[in-house]
DNA sequence: CTGTTAGCGCATTCAC
DNA sequence: GTGAATGCGCTAACAG
């Protein structure tokens, strides 16, 4: 069994209550004897009770995190950064899938919280209306989604596509995004169009709705890049125009969304909009943790973004002497 | 604040342990008294505090999940199994990320033990010693390595990609491979080079040694087929060879190995190897489980593949015609 | 069959 | 500054 208190109190002489005090430098204890029982703590190898000092605080030391598509790299690269932001604070992350569903993701709400989540950080399914959960919220999805906590700058992101395409001498784009119900891919569209200088023209495409044209047809219609909502979609763009023996970006060019770890190892590297993942994970916790010292929310925030240029926008056809990958 | 049991004790006329036993099924309470106490509990909405039931039994019903390189999706994918057979057994998972190095894998091991995980499940980094954790582990890596619990079968996979390309008519393969020091790795490569019959040849290259020849030179050599031992190894593989004007499969096919999200959406499709992640998962688990009940941990494991065969060994140029994605 | 009792390890009153 | 006492909510012994 490993040293509690009470063995470390009874090892120096004093009362558990004394031991407490010092370890957590709350009560008034004299330095010298505070050192002196750090100390011995520490040569005992004494690890406090989390599961006790739970029990006494009604504080876990562990929020609940549930993120939905695992299929999408950036849920996982934001689980990480979520993971990071809590170890520095010496807060255990526990994960949950909102497997498919709205009904699912409410269960995995309800089951971290009983789980004895201190609080949660949710990347909501669709049209997600929370449910109350007596514990913080944090929300992680788009500006523009009622409730929304902190984001990544989506219309900023794709502002910043067009504003790049349009150096690069692109005049008529395709804007490729799979579904209008999603908060984000909306936003990232409405950058995009707002973005569209007069000599531009720019035409958005939902796959769920209509499947992308056979690429000669696209080359026969104008369009000289393909602007999609996420790297998720440019990749099987890139793959398909190739395939049809295109050459990407001499013929067509191809920009993504997220920087996924595929997007930078494919050829020819995508060019994408990667979000501040970290300092959206921080601000998040941040959110939970305030609200649970009974701090107001801070306001919703949106996270800027940054363009990664690659070489499916930029001419030179490297990729043939570059090694690999 | 939550009904406690005392509340439903109260309520009932009854004692605390009545009810304890009553909702747990435990000691021997009547069938009568046990449904009205059942009702009531939920009537009154009774949820047990797992914090109180954690000090008290010292099980925290929670396991902790410790993951390297969360860039590659199959770790997400394989979080997604384990959480699922977690929560079917209604235990959370604790994540944590080896970050890099071993040292901060062997600090994340801690951690969670020091959370009050109950148990872990560990995809370890290469080389990694297990240092004794004070509760049960499973390891999820490969066949090969010392301490392993349960893997894929990852020489099968590599069989059965060998006598896919044997059967497409291919002769000489180029096996790819990222590092010599994966255990993963080496066993997927075993199992190819073992599988190769008579009349073949292959090559392994390991890719942080020497760097991929250039497409034009792999036909040049004869090589009609290259094998990856991963997707994510695959992908550059697949989108370089397109870049450089050439057809995949007619020129040249590519295989891969994990079968990650983004492999059935390229074109043309990846042909890979799908581990059976729920399996394992289940294994994994299972293994800490019987751990945890004091049994002999259960013999090492490993759980067979599937071949998924898609267009980037099969000849139909089909990928034109296909909508997308 | 059911109730009483006694902690699990800690943090917090309140006396001293 | 320090210590003794109390209880967080639950379950495992044992006593009835």
């Amino acid at each position: 069994m490993n040293p509690k208190l009470e063995d470390i109190a009874r090892a120096m002489g004093v009362s558990t209550a004394t031991v407490s005090n010092a370890l957590s430098g709350k009560g008034r204890v004299s330095e010298a004897l505070k050192d002196r029982i750090r100390q011995e703590a520490t040569r005992l190898g004494y690890v406090p009770s989390v599961q006790a000092r739970a029990l006494r605080t009604g504080r876990s030391g562990v929020i609940g995190l549930v993120l939905p598509d695992i299929a999408n790299p950036l849920f996982p690269a934001l689980a990480q950064s979520v993971e990071a932001a809590a170890q520095a604070r010496g807060l255990g992350v526990l994960i949950a899938d909102s497997r498919g569903t709205r009904e699912a993701q409410a269960q995995a709400l309800q089951r971290l919280v009983r789980q004895g989540a201190d609080g949660l950080v949710v990347v909501p399914r669709r049209g997600t209306q929370m449910p109350p959960l007596g514990v913080p919220v944090a929300m992680i999805d788009a500006a523009s989604t009622p409730g929304n906590t902190i984001c990544a700058d989506h219309r900023q992101g794709g502002a910043l596509i067009v504003e790049h395409l349009r150096l690069r001498g692109h005049r008529k784009i395709l804007i490729v995004g799979q579904s209008s119900a999603s908060r984000v891919q909306t936003d990232r569209v409405a950058g995009m169009t707002e973005a569209l200088s007069g000599d531009m023209t720019g035409r958005v495409l939902w796959l769920e709705d209509a499947p992308l044209p056979a690429p000669y047809d696209l080359l026969a219609d104008g369009f000289t890049a393909l602007a999609a909502t996420s790297d998720l979609i440019a990749l099987p763009l890139l793959t398909r125009l190739q395939a049809a023996g295109l050459r990407v970006p001499r013929d067509i060019a191809v920009t993504g969304f997220d920087n996924h770890a595929f997007s930078a190892l494919v050829a020819p590297g995508l060019t994408t909009v990667a979000q501040d993942l970290p300092a959206i994970a921080e601000g998040a916790l941040e959110s939970v943790l305030a609200q649970l010292d009974a701090h107001p929310a801070p306001p919703p925030r949106t996270v800027p973004v940054e363009l990664l240029v690659r070489g499916t926008t930029t001419s030179t056809n490297q990729t043939d002497k570059e090694t690999c990958p």
